[in-house]
Formats: structure tokens, sequence, C-alpha cells
DNA sequence: TACAATTTAATTGTACACAATTTAATTAAT
DNA sequence: ATTAATTAAATTGTGTACAATTAAATTGTA
């Protein structure tokens, strides 16, 4: 068998399970404030923006409305959104944090540093890694 | 707003991103030999093992039995792979690469090099970037 | 040897991902 | 101003992920 078919010769496979683990040490925090990891995105791009539409939320966490509706259908569910029209263009739905979603961050403002010590690479490690992940996510556009 | 809560300043974000970028990139080579991501890494592991039970495939992949057995059972009725007990211990399922999922590893060995051309890291990043997710990885154990 | 504990897959249920299509609203072109 | 093209979100359908439970086989132990 070729080598290049190898699964350790594979810089996807890697990436691919690297960020399932990730995001499972995230889920005895997230359980907590009663969140999913991709609603916990999507909250941290509501709690950074107050209001955006689905489209440009789709574009920062690359993720269509396929995955977002349901999603945010339940995140207003639970209290930390809401959804509504646009009145200026009613395409664009428009997500806007509650007061409860707010109120939310300060308990989520505590879970970076827990994850922070899950993790166990050096400063240096996660800089490189950041920069690294960031240009293979700019080699797209 | 912490800025420990910004999209931009969490590691997991890129990671998870660059992950499903990645194997977007993988889509239309797969299609052409009808796999799904998930599928052509556990063939990987068939193509260099030849037979292994679900339990030893879920550790190489980071995968449980609930995720594997529809899958599993996807590739058996497309003709790669068969599946069938142990006879030392029924609880063991064995998955073995039939002769027409073998064949497939031809088409499927010309996939890394076209995906390497996608990605655009020189081979000094990658392979830091291999290191540091394995990194990762070995963290939990 | 019984029987409790363990192990392996399968099953069930929830929540993504994402391609493809549909629907409604807006914009562009004639 | 109509109609065609475009855009945004929702919908539909398939395939993962994964927690929790179940069922069957095996192993350990009194």
């Amino acid at each position: 068998m070729k080598d290049c078919l190898k699964l350790e010769n594979q810089l996807c496979f890697p990436l691919y399970a690297a960020s399932r683990e990730v995001i499972r040490k995230y889920k005895p925090f997230l359980d907590e404030i009663n969140l999913t990891y991709t609603q916990y995105i999507a909250m941290m791009v509501l709690w950074d923006m107050k209001e955006i539409n689905v489209k440009e939320l789709g574009n920062k966490l690359y993720l269509d409305s396929g995955t977002l509706t349901p999603l945010l259908k339940t995140l207003e569910s639970k209290g930390y959104i809401s959804r509504s029209r646009s009145s200026s263009d009613e395409r664009n739905l428009m997500i806007c944090l509650t007061s409860e979603g707010s109120k939310l961050s300060e308990k989520a403002s505590l879970i970076p540093a827990k994850i922070g010590k899950c993790i166990c690479l050096s400063d240096e490690e996660a800089m490189t890694l950041y920069n690294i992940l960031y240009k293979i996510l700019g080699n797209g556009e």
C-alpha cells in the first residue's frame, strides 16, 4: 500500500481529530450554560456584535443557513436571541442578543481559561498553530 | 465584552473551521470515488490493515460505534468491505477489505497530491502543524 | 459452576454540516 | 413598469458525531 494513503501521513486527519477532541473538552463547561459548541461560537459573535443577519453570521462562522436556521431557532427558544426580519430588506433575518443572552457572557467568560488548562500548548505553540490555521482558512479566498 | 470571548481570540474556532475547510477541499476528489471524508479515513485504515474490528477502528479514528456502525454498513453496501463476527469472540465485528475495496486505493492514492496543491503550506509549516496537532491529540491520554 | 462485572456493537435520540432546491424579496435590465 | 436575474433564508435529504441505553458475549470471582 502506498505510504501517501497511510493515516499517519495525513495532515487532514489530525486536524479533523484534534478539532473534535478540543470541542469535546468544551462539552462539560458548555453543558453548565446549556449551549452546544456551535451555539457557543454563534453566541460569541453576538456577544461581540449585538446584532447581525444570518448571512453575515454564516460568513464569520463558515456555516450556511441550513445549519444556522435550526440552530438559531434553538437559541431563540432558549431565550438568548431574537429573530426578526429587517424592515429595510425583508430578505434579511436579524439576530439580536436578548438581555438573557447578554447575561450569559458572564458565565461564559470563565470558560476560555478553563480550556487553556486542558490543552497544554506553550504560548509559542498556540500562536504558531493559530497563524497556520488562519493561513489555511485564508487559502480559499 | 471581554476579549477572551471574541471569536478571533479563540484557538478552537480556527481549528474547527480549518478542519471543515480542508474536508471541503477533499469533496470533489472524494465524489469521484463515491466516498465521504469519514468513509475515506476509515478506508485508509483498511487499506493499511486489511482487517480490523470496530473497536480498534474507532480507537484509530477517535470515533465510536454510534458513528461507525451506520458508516460501515454503507461501505458494505458499496461493496468495499465485509462485516462478520469474529469466530473466536462473537462480540467483535471484523471489518475486512474486499477486492473491490482494495482496488479503490489505486484511484485514492492520487488524492493526497491533489490536496497538497490546494492547501499551500510550506513543508516546514505542514510539519509544525502536524506535530502540534498530535500534541493536542496526545494531551487526553 | 453460577453469577456479577465487563466488553463490544447496535440502537436511540439530538444536533450539527452541507448539498440542492424552494420561496420570497429586491435589484437590474429592457 | 415588467420581467429577468440575483439574493437571503428556509426546507429537504443524507451523513455524520456523540451521549446514553440496550443486548449479547465473555471474563472474573465467590
